[in-house]
DNA sequence: ACATTATAAATA
DNA sequence: ATTTATAATGTG
């Protein structure tokens, strides 16, 4: 097309774009001509004048017409490939609907840094290993097939504690022809999948948060030209790759492929969305799946892969419940374990909740518990120096000298952190050599310590991820009842994924793993699964108790919280709103946090209708107070 | 009369 | 979100 075609018949090349600038305002799109020349296609990012300004813009269509009033041009291509090729910008528009947030902060997030960036053609996909341990597993062979015949679907593959998943993906990858994308949970260290993954493609494009921005900005521009595959955090889900042909996510189970920020995307759904709209697989890793993904293999919405029960089996330590004794954080039983592992040249965990010296300062008189000033949540007890500190906002303060209910001046330590806990152990076994990793410790080393030189670690849940956790052959948990009955309805579902975590660390019963657990509940079904080895055992028996309460997946949630003047008034409004559109309301009740913040939580059989319902209501009626709408909150 | 500051409206 | 026009308030 010339621009004397343009000049004769008044018809030009047209583009619809999102210009990035998050505000409800303005959230549609904005048309703009395209200059001959320029190689403006759906997904690509441009500059415009908007507004007397000149900002960002994701095209979300081109195409030819006869403008209806003065337009301005396009004013340049700001990266050299499409940031939201097609199916991207029908999955961004999902992820605003869903999420209740203007199209303009979805798209935000395949923006990439301001650096520019040349790539090259990349080279030819290397192949990757032929599917070995992949067709150990049920189903495993029918989702070979179905990658090799180009076939969607979703699937959950439930993965055999200890199996490593850098190779059982690689072979996913492999099977996908390379054209694939795989998300791992944040880590602040390194992942071992994508290094694993890095050896086999050496052109791999890691988009984790953690490379440097120009690497970061390059990577992106690679996935666009077709390079593959792609791996890191949530956000590589999201990456501009063309023709995917597979979707994985590891450690399905995992806090983090939850954002807290907005837009707050379940990074599961968003797999699952993008692998239906670009017709390709979607393959959720793990060994003990969420709740939502092992209901939806129940019922077939999602394909199985499972390894077979005597493998299961085959894979558990030797796992003993201990009934906790009164004013020991050891028992006997566990004192007795830990002393054999030692002399037989073993390597010992203990796992504690909570770090500093004690977890909670109780008063001697009331019996009341001292609590965070800004965020009431329970403070823990620091003996170098003496204070009190807040696990959730990092308020740290000296203890009080009398406490602030009753008056009283005599407290008691409730609980071992990892402090004393560190000091007891090393007392009881003089001659081992214990190392302790808490937050506390790591935030101070430079770098990971090296852990191979520790006879017994101890360690709060931070301690136990791959990467850091040394060899052991016993593993002890001081309080499975902490994690069994935290207030929340997944407790149930963490207190089972930490402590299968544990008995993988702990190894198999083949290879002398052994784990004790100290719990006063040793029927909890998220024990007796572990026992039993059947995550199905867990899954049926906690669905049942999830039923009955109507909490996911038998309903979606939608949090509100609004705070600010009229906080009050206004989450009742979103209140209204929510059963307005179908939703039952929990609430309105008030949060930690600044004065006056109130909250609710909506259970609704959809909730893409109640978040459109809050989207009108933000979008209209003026609210004196800021809503923060979460929805699928974990 | 003119500078300064709050407020509302518009963005192609 | 940011700019721009417009109104409101302040100052010499």
């Amino acid at each position: 097309m010339t621009s004397a075609d343009s000049a004769t018949d008044g018809s030009a090349t047209l583009a619809s774009v999102v210009p990035i600038v998050p505000a409800w305002r303005v959230d549609r799109e904005f048309d703009y001509i395209v200059p001959p020349g320029l190689d403006v296609r759906p997904g690509s990012l441009v500059r415009v004048g908007f507004g007397g300004r000149r900002v960002r813009a994701v095209v979300v269509s081109v195409g030819r017409g006869r403008p209806d009033r003065d337009l301005e041009p396009v004013s340049a291509l700001v990266f050299p490939t499409p940031v939201a090729p097609p199916p991207m910008i029908d999955v961004l528009s999902y992820i605003a609907h869903r999420y209740v947030v203007p199209r303009a902060r979805a798209f935000s997030l395949v923006i990439p840094p301001r650096v520019r960036v040349r790539v090259d053609e990349p080279a030819r996909v290397p192949d990757g290993p032929a599917p070995k341990l992949l067709t150990r597993y049920r189903g495993g062979r029918a989702l070979v097939d179905a990658l090799a015949d180009g076939r969607p679907g979703a699937w959950c593959l439930r993965a055999l504690p200890g199996e490593d998943h850098g190779r059982l993906i690689a072979e996913v990858v492999s099977a996908a022809g390379g054209r694939a994308l795989v998300a791992v949970p944040e880590v602040r260290y390194c992942s071992l999948v994508i290094d694993s993954l890095a050896r086999i493609w050496p052109d791999l494009a890691r988009v984790d948060s953690s490379v440097p921005s120009s690497e970061r900005s390059v990577a992106w521009a690679r996935l666009g030209l077709g390079s593959a595959p792609g791996a890191g955090g949530r956000a590589a889900l999201l990456a501009p790759a063309v023709d995917v042909n597979a979707i994985v996510v590891d450690e399905e189970h995992h806090p983090s492929f939850k954002e807290v920020r907005s837009p707050r995307y379940d990074a599961r759904r968003v797999a699952l969305e993008r692998a239906r709209a670009a017709s390709a697989v979607c393959v959720l890793v793990s060994s003990s799946p969420t709740l939502e993904t092992g209901a939806a293999v129940l019922d077939g919405r999602l394909g199985s892969i499972e390894p077979d029960r005597s493998e299961e089996r085959g894979a558990r330590p030797i796992i003993e419940m201990v009934e906790p004794q009164a004013g020991r954080a050891l028992t006997h039983i566990l004192h007795e374990r830990i002393a054999r592992t030692l002399r037989a040249g073993g390597r010992v965990a203990l796992l504690v909740p909570g770090r500093g010296y004690a977890r909670a300062l109780w008063c001697a008189e009331c019996r009341r518990s001292v609590r965070c000033p800004r965020c009431e949540a329970g403070l823990f007890f620091d003996r170098r120096p003496i204070r009190v500190r807040c696990a959730r906002c990092g308020y740290a303060e000296r203890p009080p000298d009398v406490c602030p209910h009753c008056g009283a001046n005599e407290f008691r330590y409730v609980g071992a952190g990892s402090e004393r806990l560190a000091e007891q152990v090393a007392s009881s076994f003089p001659r081992a050599h214990v190392m302790r990793v808490d937050p506390d410790v790591l935030e101070k080393a430079e770098e990971l310590p090296d852990l191979s030189a520790s006879d017994i670690y101890v360690t709060t849940w931070i301690g136990t991820k791959a990467a850091l956790r040394p060899d052991v052959a016993l593993v002890g948990v001081l309080d499975a009842d902490w994690l069994i009955r935290r207030p929340d309805f997944r407790a149930a579902e963490r207190a089972h994924q930490a402590l299968a975590e544990m008995a993988e660390w702990a190894g198999p019963a083949s290879d002398g793993g052994r784990l004790v657990i100290q719990t006063a509940e040793p029927n909890h079904h998220a024990l007796q699964a572990l026992a039993r080895a059947d995550y199905t055992f867990f899954l049926k028996r906690e669905l049942e108790h999830r039923r009955e309460l109507s909490y996911p997946p038998f309903s979606e949630l939608v949090k509100v919280s609004a705070v600010g003047t009229s906080a009050r008034e206004d989450i009742r409004k979103a209140a209204r709103t929510c059963r307005g559109a179908g939703g039952t309301v929990l609430g309105p009740i008030p949060i930690p946090g600044p004065e006056g913040t109130w909250q609710i939580l909506a259970k609704s059989p959809d909730a893409m209708v109640v978040g459109e319902a809050l989207r009108d209501l933000v979008r209209g009626a003026r609210l004196e107070s800021r809503l923060r709408i979460d929805v699928d909150p974990r």
